[in-house]
RNA sequence: GGGUCAGUAGCUCAGUUGGUUAGAGCGCGUGCCUUAUAAGCACGAGGUGGGAGGUUCAAUUCCUCCCUGACCCA
């Protein structure tokens, strides 16, 4: 006995129930204990941060990192899954902000750096519920309880030691650099951070007249382009290219420019060339400052020359502001430039700057401009549209600015990653080569330190020798920071209550060589380079488990969204490289980002976020898991859409589970229970038996080669076809009748074992996607408590699988098909028996094709014979097709005139090239492969044809077909009022009919046969009862009856 | 401005060594089948395969340019 499903099934509760069979059955422990330890496949978890609230988002990349390591693991693989929580940071740091009400960098120290931390710390795991609750629900298998944590001291140390072998081999330097900078954050981003932050802007795009005092151009103006107006009160200079073309003009406005010749296309209104200049002799012009803020103590407000000035856009003359640009910058050294920092680190104007002190540098654009048009200065502005680096945390603009900051030197290894990132296979791959590869090739240094609080301390302490150069020490243990500390004891009292954050390790202090104090240098480190050093740092790699970490490096497989391509995915390739010489993973799938169904992104202001806990109770994990790597491949976005998960479980899901109440149903009433000891051999079986063996075992072969490319969409795809189209509505359809004939038991025990096989493996195969439903199937398939997450795959068997058999059906399937076609378009019901169909063939192998599924075919169309003409029987007549791959080469420029040739073959023609093999028509030799046959009619038949098969059906009705058409549609309307009264299929019934004397007699003729069918003990023409007859009719004779079930 | 990907039916997607009638699902209309199915089948409506060139006997498929969108970068 099979157990059935519950009669009213709630996929979402029965999650529920599996859940706790797993927690009580350990079976994720068993999944991974009781495999052997030289199989290995070697998993990371990208750590999420569990001070937000997780997204439908994240759960796309953990169905499909849950989806591969189930399959790894029922390919036998050992699959330790450890979880981890990336913990340190801005995005705690701007949450505790937000919950403090602070603003600035400065109200942070004022409310105290280790209140701060402290509050941090306790911020973390703020939503950690919810993480829990979402990964158990959705069914991703990951040890939460051993997960690793950024933030704890052996992580931290692990972190040092990493850092340490950079500075040892001369990887880290301090530089002073003009960087992507968040005034809000008051810190310099790294590139793979202000990666995150692109958002598209209006911005101005102002020209400004500079007015000259010195040289032959004298009260002419330099016409000067800048998009960042906020930095001319920083102007100590103008660049022009030394080598381009200038030219002074005169303009109907009565202004004398002077500017690029090639960008003459700004000015939009008539003009003269007065003059032209060639850029290296405008060197050293001066010009009237626009603003005068700052007392200078260098020369400024002259010309200078620089190759970085194209002629791509704007007037080909830029105005420079050392601070603010990596250009501007070295021209101030180069020209010896004052250095004048109207806008602080803080984003605000400072306060020489008078009109503007205390105001945001990107607010203040308008209002410097309008200045500038006050003044006279400004010759047009307009307004345009680009996208912007913002701080990915804050959404605010970036501003660049001259900071100093530690940087680890990926430029130096750079060869080295792009040479390891060849040896990784990304699915899909042009990530790998285009986003990715192009990103390496224009690698920049990692800028590594953070002005900030909350994060891994930079391990560096500092003094100043005599000359005035620092001298560095870099500390890569704990054990080395207590042997070199002079105060670790005052410090660190408690050693239990070691914490090596910010503040108390900036109380550390070493000592020199020479005996000085040495300070730590007050910065930590991007937390990207936390979570770029999982691979070891998890296992507190050095300092223990060194076998562990060797066994695990690389991870054969990692996946996460796109977002992280200059995320994670680099941070860990960097960081492997360097350390390791090893590229971090060997495989990774990049999934999609989810997009509302409209297309949009997803945003609260929007109010278009799909809520995956809604998801989950509505439609439960499976479906939802399913939809996500089934409705598109899983790296293209996708528009997340309600309605398709309804498609999904009605066509899959409920198609799955009716087949399989079917079988527990039929199996309970002919108490059939699957034993290896009766099996009948499968070369035994019906022929559509060894067919759905054979199309199950190439469903096999297809999903591992499909998964074992981590396609998971294209299996997913497979697997849903064969439940549906194949296994359901074809295999089970067509084979109803013999669930219930035990009069012929082996045919009976056939295909009860023969739906049990296929059941049981497509079960399993669906295990990885739909851990669920798998579960509550195999749990009733086995009887035997044991998980189908703890079975493992066996190969498909090459032995069972039967081409020709399946073309075979294939062939029985178009049969079908055309003659549907012919009754729908001549108005004959399928109810209606036939006399019979003809099929001519053209060759012996189609002959046998067409008996071996003869039966199937009749059955399926209800008619009486099939019959078979051969193509040379004379009735036929027959067309070629021309096969262009064939007369295609060989002709080539004549292809049209063989084409027609061919097509106008006559049936004798096509008869004589069989035979003979060529014949010679209109000057060409026309071969046997150079066209198909087809049968264009049959004499005296109605035909259809669909591609190569062409059917004929003998439409012509006589009495005793009329007489079993009526009998069958009797039939029917029972079964239907049966099946709608809702009578059980073993009732027993008794009829009242009235119906006209025809009719009636008709019916009686054949009592038995339609007694047997419906399970009727009599027919009676007689009710005393009070019911009322169910009107319906017959071949438009009227014809009511009542039906009453007989008590036992 | 550069890179990657995409553009096929109203919507979601298939479709390769280039081969002449471009498919499926959803949705719509009409029938049919069925005592496993909220399923299935047939018919019908719905396509200048984003556009323009080129290569070829033959292009949805290969090449070039352009347009549109998404993401990434400058």
């Amino acid at each position: 006995m099979y157990k059935n499903l519950p009669e009213i099934l709630n996929l979402p509760e029965l999650e529920k129930e599996i859940l706790g069979f797993w927690k009580e059955d350990n079976t994720f422990e068993k999944s991974i204990k009781t495999k052997s330890l030289d199989r290995n496949f070697a998993f990371y978890e990208g750590p999420p941060t569990a001070n937000g609230l997780p997204g439908i988002h994240h759960v796309i990349s953990r169905t499909v990192k849950d989806v591969i390591c189930r399959y790894k693991t029922m390919q036998g693989f050992r699959v330790e899954r450890v979880a981890g929580w990336d913990t340190h940071g801005l995005p705690v740091e701007v949450e505790v902000e937000k919950t403090l009400g602070i603003k600035s960098k400065e109200e942070i120290i004022q409310f105290g750096s280790e209140k701060f931390n402290i509050a941090c710390k306790n911020s973390i795991f703020k939503y950690l519920n919810e993480w829990e609750l979402l990964t158990e629900r959705m069914a991703y298998w990951i040890h939460l309880d051993g997960a690793y944590v950024t933030f704890h001291n052996e992580y931290i140390e692990s972190v040092w030691w990493a850092l340490k072998r950079f500075y040892l081999q001369g990887m880290m330097f301090k530089g002073f650099k003009i960087q992507p900078y968040c005034p809000v954050c008051e810190s310099p981003l790294s590139s793979h951070e202000v990666a995150q932050g692109y958002v598209d802007l209006t911005d101005p795009s102002i020209y400004i007249k500079f007015k000259i005092t010195s040289g032959k151009y004298k009260d002419s103006d330099f016409l000067v382009w800048t998009t960042t107006p906020w930095t001319l009160p920083s102007n100590v200079a103008l660049a022009v290219n030394p080598k381009s073309l200038y030219v002074l003009i005169s303009t109907e406005s009565n202004n004398n420019f002077i500017l690029a010749k090639d960008r003459l296309s700004v000015i939009k209104e008539n003009y003269e060339i007065k003059d032209e200049i060639i850029g290296r002799d405008l060197e050293n012009t001066e010009y009237v400052p626009l603003f005068k803020f700052f007392n200078l103590e260098k020369k400024a407000y002259y010309v200078t020359v620089g190759d970085f000035v194209t002629m791509e856009d704007g007037t080909g003359i830029v105005h420079i502001a050392p601070a603010y640009g990596e250009d501007d910058y070295q021209t101030g050294l180069k020209y010896n430039l004052p250095f004048l920092q109207a806008v602080s680190e803080n984003g605000n104007f400072v306060k020489e700057a008078i009109p503007y002190a205390g105001k945001n540098f990107k607010e203040s654009d308008s209002q410097i401009t309008g200045d500038l048009k006050t003044a006279g200065r400004l010759y047009k502005k307009e307004m345009f549209n680009h996208s912007y680096p913002h701080c990915w945390r804050h959404k605010k603009p970036l501003m660049y600015f001259a900071t100093d900051s530690w940087f680890i030197k990926t430029t130096s290894f750079k060869n080295q990653m792009i040479d390891y990132n060849r040896q990784i296979n990304w699915y899909p791959p042009e990530v790998g080569t285009g986003r990715f590869g192009n990103w390496l090739e224009e690698n920049k240094d990692w800028a590594l330190s953070r002005d900030r609080f909350w994060g891994t301390p930079l391990p560096i302490w500092f003094c100043t020798n005599e000359d005035g150069n620092n001298y560095y020490e870099v500390i890569g243990s704990i054990e080395e920071l207590k042997s070199k500390a002079v105060n670790f004891n005052e410090v660190y009292p408690d050693p239990n209550k070691l914490d090596l954050h910010k503040p108390y390790i900036d109380k550390i202090i070493l000592k020199s060589p020479d005996g000085k104090e040495m300070k730590r240098i007050p910065e930590v480190i991007d937390c990207w380079f936390d979570s770029g050093s999982m691979p070891f740092a998890q296992f507190h790699y050095p300092f223990e488990n060194k076998e562990k970490f060797e066994s695990n490096y690389p991870a054969d497989f990692i996946a996460e969204g796109l977002d992280q391509t200059r995320g994670w995915f680099y941070s860990l390739h960097a960081i492997g490289t360097f350390l390791f010489s090893k590229p971090a993973y060997k495989n990774l799938i990049v999934n999609g980002l989810i997009l509302d169904k409209n297309g949009k992104k997803m945003s609260k202001s929007l109010g278009n976020v799909v809520n995956p806990f809604d998801m989950l109770d509505k439609f439960g994990a499976d479906i939802l898991r399913w939809y996500l790597v089934y409705s598109t491949p899983v790296w293209k976005s996708k528009l997340f859409n309600e309605n398709d998960l309804v498609e999904i479980k009605n066509k899959f899901f409920d198609t799955l589970i009716n087949t399989y109440r079917f079988f527990a149903i039929y199996s309970g009433m002919q108490n059939f229970s699957f034993s290896a000891d009766n099996l009948v051999n499968v070369h035994e079986r019906n022929e559509i038996d060894k067919w759905i063996v054979s199309k199950l075992n190439s469903l096999k072969k297809n999903y591992f080669s499909s998964l074992d490319n981590y396609d998971i969409t294209k299996a997913a795809r497979e697997l849903f076809d064969f439940t549906v189209d194949e296994l359901s509505n074809w295999y089970v359809r067509r084979n109803r009748k013999r669930f219930r004939s035990p009069e012929n038991k082996k045919d009976m025990l056939s295909v009860f074992q023969t739906l049990y096989e296929v059941l049981y493996e497509l079960v399993k195969m669906i295990a990885p996607v739909s851990p669920f439903l798998s579960e509550a199937l195999f749990l009733r398939l086995t009887d035997e408590k044991i998980s189908v997450h703890l079975t493992e795959f066996e190969e498909s068997k090459q032995n069972y699988i039967n081409l020709q058999l399946e073309e075979d059906m294939e062939l029985a399937q178009k049969i079908v098909y055309v003659v549907r076609m012919i009754r729908v378009k001549n108005n004959l019901k399928v109810r209606q028996p036939l006399r019979q169909v003809l099929i001519p063939v053209l060759n012996q192998n189609q002959k046998t094709s067409l008996n071996r599924v003869r039966d199937i075919i009749l059955e399926e169309i209800n008619i009486k014979e099939l019959n078979i003409i051969e193509g040379n029987s004379g009735v036929i007549t027959k067309k070629a097709k021309p096969n262009f791959k064939s007369i295609g080469p060989k002709y080539g420029k004549s292809v049209k005139q063989v084409q027609k040739v061919i097509t106008e073959l006559t049936t004798d023609e096509i008869s004589e090239i069989e035979k003979t093999g060529t014949l010679e028509k209109s000057g060409f030799n026309i071969a046997s492969e150079d066209f198909e046959i087809m049968t264009e009619n049959i004499e005296g038949w109605i035909v259809e044809r669909e591609g190569n098969i062409t059917v004929a059906v003998d439409t012509k009705l006589d009495e005793e077909l009329i007489n079993e058409g009526i009998l069958r549609e009797f039939i029917s309307r029972v079964q239907n009022y049966r099946k709608n009264q809702n009578f059980n299929v073993n009732d027993r019934i008794r009829i009242y009919l009235k119906t006209e004397n025809d009719l009636f007699s008709t019916l009686n003729n054949n009592l038995e046969k339609i007694k047997s069918e419906i399970l009727c003990e009599e027919i009676v023409d007689s009710y005393n009862g009070e019911r009322e007859y169910y009107k319906t009719d017959i071949n438009d004779v009227p014809c009511e009856f009542i039906i009453e079930k007989i008590e036992d």
